[in-house]
DNA sequence: ATGTTC
């Protein structure tokens, strides 16, 4: 049935009147292809969207992203706010699989210039560095029961307390790179068994370890305040809680289908289950979902420490390289944040926080321009950075889109890339690849995504964001 | 995303 009523508020805005069980409007953020793309699923995740407003509680619109598409329960691309004192729900399926999943940007003081001599013995360091692949674990460092538990409560903090890392990488860190709440008792014993190894590891799927460079900058002000500049080298690390998130995930969404009948919550779709932020089984989640989040923050600062010893290991000395974070922010998560007086928990799943200047967490340096916002796109063309803006904070609870957004099936990816060789293609543009398995790379080919730069502005035309640079890929390393 | 069907 593609019965999804929506009307056009502008150039780039849409909304989905309330209707039937819905609470409040859903409003999406698109472009004519875009828009053709979401026609094309059957509104498969515009549906999906309009499921997250009948959820009791919520405040204000069910938004979306441009980068909308089909996730489990909530799409991917969505924010969505509840109040707590009004009945409002926490969700897992609002969150992810992949709970605090982010990105992290590290800037250098190296050219691409500098760069080019020591590429391939670079690649090859962060790929022995960094273990890459489904099941990536490591042998090098082990954590006691107690360690691991610290780290759950702490974040990163925890691994610059063990000498991973700089006291500095903190100040760049979304909330300091540690959610409050966090209670590692919370969390079952199997995600605890599953994540230990795989601390500083990067994964599958569309994680991925880059280096770059700064190609062009639209905004010299913002550039200016995030240290970039054309032809600077940089490293994007996306990565998330590996299999510790997944079971925190998958432990709640059993719980919380059960909890849910019991508070009374229609759930239009099973996979919206959710319970009230204050009951104990909310409050539960919340407390293991933060444990979660701090995993995946000492994740990205245990891989940042291991980075910056593959670069020495290429030859780069530290006072040459000067690999410094500019920024870490997830896409994967819940927050307590504070709009027009009122506290709400806003979900963003596959969703930015895109704070605007003057807004509250936000590095000083930052505060005149709003913070970095890191936008991936694919390992063929270019990643994007834009700054935070006031169109964000009183539009879509301080949040812009987080990626590109697949166009491809991960099966007719896979089916595309048989008889092509994506490794030396890649290889022929200039970016070299190191991959646990060539039918990841296969599956994340560069036409299995949109064009992200549409994506972005569809962002910047909006004002929920704004264009601050664009980085190019010169070494990927993939599970 | 995921010890990719504990």
């Amino acid at each position: 049935m593609d019965n999804v009523p929506f009307e056009r508020l502008d150039r780039y805005t849409y909304r989905i009147p309330r209707h039937g069980k819905m609470w409040v409007d859903a409003v999406f953020y698109a472009n004519d292809e875009i828009l053709a793309q979401l026609e094309a699923e059957g509104y498969a995740s515009l549906k999906q969207l309009v499921n997250v407003a009948t959820l009791p509680g919520i405040v204000g619109p069910a938004l979306a992203m441009p980068d909308i598409h089909w996730g489990y329960g909530f799409p991917i691309g969505g924010v969505a706010a509840f109040d707590p004192t009004a009945g409002g729900v926490v969700s897992p399926g609002g969150v992810g699989f992949d709970i605090n999943c982010g990105v992290r940007l590290l800037t250098t003081r190296l050219t691409r210039e500098d760069l080019e001599p020591r590429k391939t013995r670079l690649a090859d360091a962060l790929y022995r560095r960094v273990p890459a692949g489904v099941g990536s674990a490591r042998r090098d460092v082990r954590w006691s029961p107690k360690d691991l538990k610290t780290v759950l409560r702490e974040g990163a903090r925890a691994l610059v307390a063990q000498g991973f890392g700089e006291a500095a990488d903190l100040e760049r860190i979304e909330s300091g790179g540690r959610l409050p709440l966090a209670d590692p008792d919370r969390v079952s014993a199997r995600a605890l068994e599953r994540g230990g190894p795989q601390l500083g590891t990067l994964g599958s799927g569309n994680h991925f370890l880059e280096v770059q460079y700064v190609d062009e900058v639209y905004d010299p002000e913002a550039a200016e305040a995030y240290g970039l500049w054309v032809g600077q080298v940089t490293v994007l690390i996306h990565t998330g809680s590996r299999g510790l998130g997944h079971q925190v995930c998958q432990d709640y969404v059993e719980r919380f289908l059960q909890a849910a009948r019991r508070y009374g919550i229609e759930l239009v779709d099973r996979q919206l289950a959710a319970a009230p932020i204050e009951s104990p089984e909310g409050q539960d989640y919340l407390h293991a979902m933060a444990a979660a989040a701090n995993f995946a923050f000492a994740n990205r600062q245990l891989i940042t420490h291991n980075v910056r010893l593959a670069f020495e290991d290429a030859g780069f000395l530290p006072r040459d390289h000067q690999l410094r974070v500019l920024y870490d922010l997830a896409h994967n998560n819940a927050k307590f944040e504070e709009y027009a007086g009122r506290r709400v928990l806003v979900h963003r799943k596959g969703a930015t926080r895109a704070f605007g200047p003057g807004a509250p967490d936000v590095p000083p340096a930052f505060r005149t321009v709003g913070q970095p916002v890191l936008v991936p796109g694919d390992m063929g063309r270019y990643s994007f950075v834009l700054a935070g803006t006031p169109g964000a904070m009183t539009r879509t609870f301080g949040s812009s889109c987080h990626g590109a957004g697949r166009q491809m099936s991960r099966h007719k990816a896979k089916k595309a890339a048989r008889k092509r060789n994506l490794i030396a293609e890649l290889e022929a543009q200039g970016i070299l690849v190191r991959a646990a398995s060539r039918a990841t790379v296969d599956e994340e080919m560069p036409e299995a995504y949109k064009d992200v730069a549409s994506v972005v502005d569809v962002v910047h035309g909006a004002g929920i964001g704004k264009k601050v640079a664009r980085l190019r890929p010169l070494i990927v390393v993939k599970g």
